[in-house]
DNA sequence: CTGAAAGCGCTAACAC
DNA sequence: GTGTTAGCGCTTTCAG
């Protein structure tokens, strides 16, 4: 049978009370003991059982990661970054994957019947009020990633900042004539990302032309997707000589669909018009897309951070992070063909 | 406080052992004790303890996945198979990556201490033999993806299917000089992918020029990285005349290096070579290419329905499960110019 | 068919 | 410092 605090309470001659302490980290136990303990525990090959530890003590040692399932890009990173911190925790990850937005309830409400964690990492998606308040009520942990809740932790990513960065790149690489493909402008993001666009440009003293800011009205995923920056594209490129000579495309995966259409229209980038995307998704790179990258990494290991400081200190306020997405220089902004210019820039 | 069967029995006004056996259907339990039982459960929000019941029972219901970080390819496709299962298993999931394969086994053992689990599915990494057996002893099921192990269930990809399928397509088109660009021939996945390649034009009544045939030997991730495809097409390219004009490649992670290695050329794809990959990564479809499609989603569910098998009958003979690779014509093989062709070899 | 009782392995409060 | 004890919430005999 497998070896519980018994055996090695009896083996080492001392009480299981002694046993349980030792393996808690418990202050008051003598060297002599501990160390006693622990060498037979190892030559015993002892595990502690999760589950009896969880029942005692009313802690699963597991958190749970809620991620939306749609979207490929930045979840991979996401997670390593959660699981970089998780030895620290000392922690299980559970991973429940959404499949489409508008199932995160039904999806919710089908899993929460199930586990039980100390934590919920929630991503990219808004919290049903419905859970939120469930959540509340449990006193369960959450930390709300890449969205908001005002009764949450939350880390989001500064999408105006970071829109006015692109936009002011373009107009330093001097474009004067720029355009935003956007999302659905009834998201969040795409809304702020409208703002920064719009900021940089009064903020260098161009105007705001309207007829070339684009926002795509298709529901699905916001506009946040291939076809969408294709179609929006498409606009563009269908105004001809009152084209922008540069646009800063809301999401990389809407700028693959520009490049396409881009490409289709027998027009090269950046040669006839620059683009620049958000995100940094693994394609972007290959496709040599100059981005705004969203230090996904960096969040994943902050929302385990943040959810480790939550655990600690249930009472504090809650607390909002932003992280302002980086400049990536890669070709389709015109820049790499300058270099001196960049670096007079930088 | 959270209610517990002792309340649900108090209410219903039976005993606390006929209330479990409801939540287990046990077949025991008369109609109208059954519903009385449900009805008052619901009526007080009853949720079983997962920890409470797995320490009774010895059983955990949750799986662990065992998953390389390092290849961001198949995951997502992988875990939504998988999840897709998981309600059927009442199940949760528990992620556990591994950031470079050299690192399995240190990982597994700061891990392996940690969660208890009913089963474990291990994907696209050799199974270090002391965990092996450490499974093995403690009867944990488990099931082995994308790879292999004479011990455990496995599912994996027909590799040298797939080569003679993709080399076939190619002999199809019309093409008689025929290249594989292939990753280190150290690897399982290499040697088979190299003897399809060989059967294929051997059956075609075609030679296999020796000088054709490229293995890297890069000693990263087996050269199924971008940039081995890039180096080995490079030395395509210097054939000049002697190229083929037509080249299987071992994965589409290799392929877009060769692209980019054509295109730097000033060559292009497929006019001067064409080009069919392997696995269908996300980037395949953008970069239009054509490629033996593997079936991750299935894999993974099925990988899922192996276990549930497994865990019912624990001492049924290992099985191992072959997929077949699916061609899926894109553009750089240069069959969508000729779609009568096509359909002909279809 | 159903109730009572004995754990599952561990934590934490309480004595000493 | 350390042993003892009472549960944590549930499953599973064992009687009846």
């Amino acid at each position: 049978m497998r070896v519980t605090i018994y055996d090695i309470a009896k083996e080492a001659d001392v009480g299981i009370g002694t046993v349980s302490r030792v393996f808690n980290n418990h202050p008051s136990v003598s060297h002599g003991t501990r160390s006693r303990v622990l060498e037979v525990a190892t030559r015993l090959n002892y595990r502690p059982h999760p589950y009896a530890r969880g029942l005692a003590s009313n802690r699963t040692n597991s958190i749970l990661a809620v991620i939306p399932f749609f979207t490929t890009f930045f979840f991979l990173e996401i997670l390593q970054g959660v699981q970089s911190k998780l030895s620290d925790l000392d922690c299980d990850l559970i991973l429940y994957g959404v499949n489409h937005p508008d199932q995160v309830a039904s999806s919710l409400r089908q899993n929460a019947l199930r586990s039980r964690v100390d934590g919920i990492l929630f991503f990219s998606m808004k919290m049903p009020e419905e859970f939120a308040l469930q959540y509340l009520q449990h006193r369960t942990p959450v930390i709300v990633v890449d969205s908001y809740h005002k009764s949450f932790d939350s880390l989001t990513v500064d999408n105006q900042e970071g829109a006015f960065h692109a936009t002011t790149h373009l107009i330093k690489l001097g474009h004067k004539r720029i355009g935003l493909l956007n999302a659905n402008i009834e998201s969040a993001p795409a809304r702020e990302r409208l703002k920064g666009f719009q900021n940089a440009l009064t903020g260098a003293g161009l105007a705001i032309v309207p007829g070339l800011v684009k926002n795509s009205s298709s529901p699905i995923l916001d506009g946040f997707t291939r076809n969408a920056g294709y179609e929006l594209m498409k606009q563009f490129l269908s105004l001809k000589g009152e084209m922008p000579t540069a646009i800063v495309v809301a999401s990389d995966i809407q700028a693959v669909g520009a490049l396409a259409a881009i490409n289709e229209a027998g027009l090269k980038c950046p040669d006839d018009v620059a683009l620049i995307g958000f995100d940094d998704i693994e394609l972007a790179s290959h496709l040599e897309l100059t981005t705004m990258r969203q230090p996904m990494y960096e969040m994943g290991a902050l929302a385990a951070d943040t959810l480790a400081d939550r655990l600690k200190n249930p009472k504090e306020k809650v607390s909002q992070t932003k992280f302002v997405p980086k400049l990536i220089v890669r070709k389709t902004c015109g820049a790499s063909m300058h270099r001196k210019q960049i670096e007079a820039i930088a």
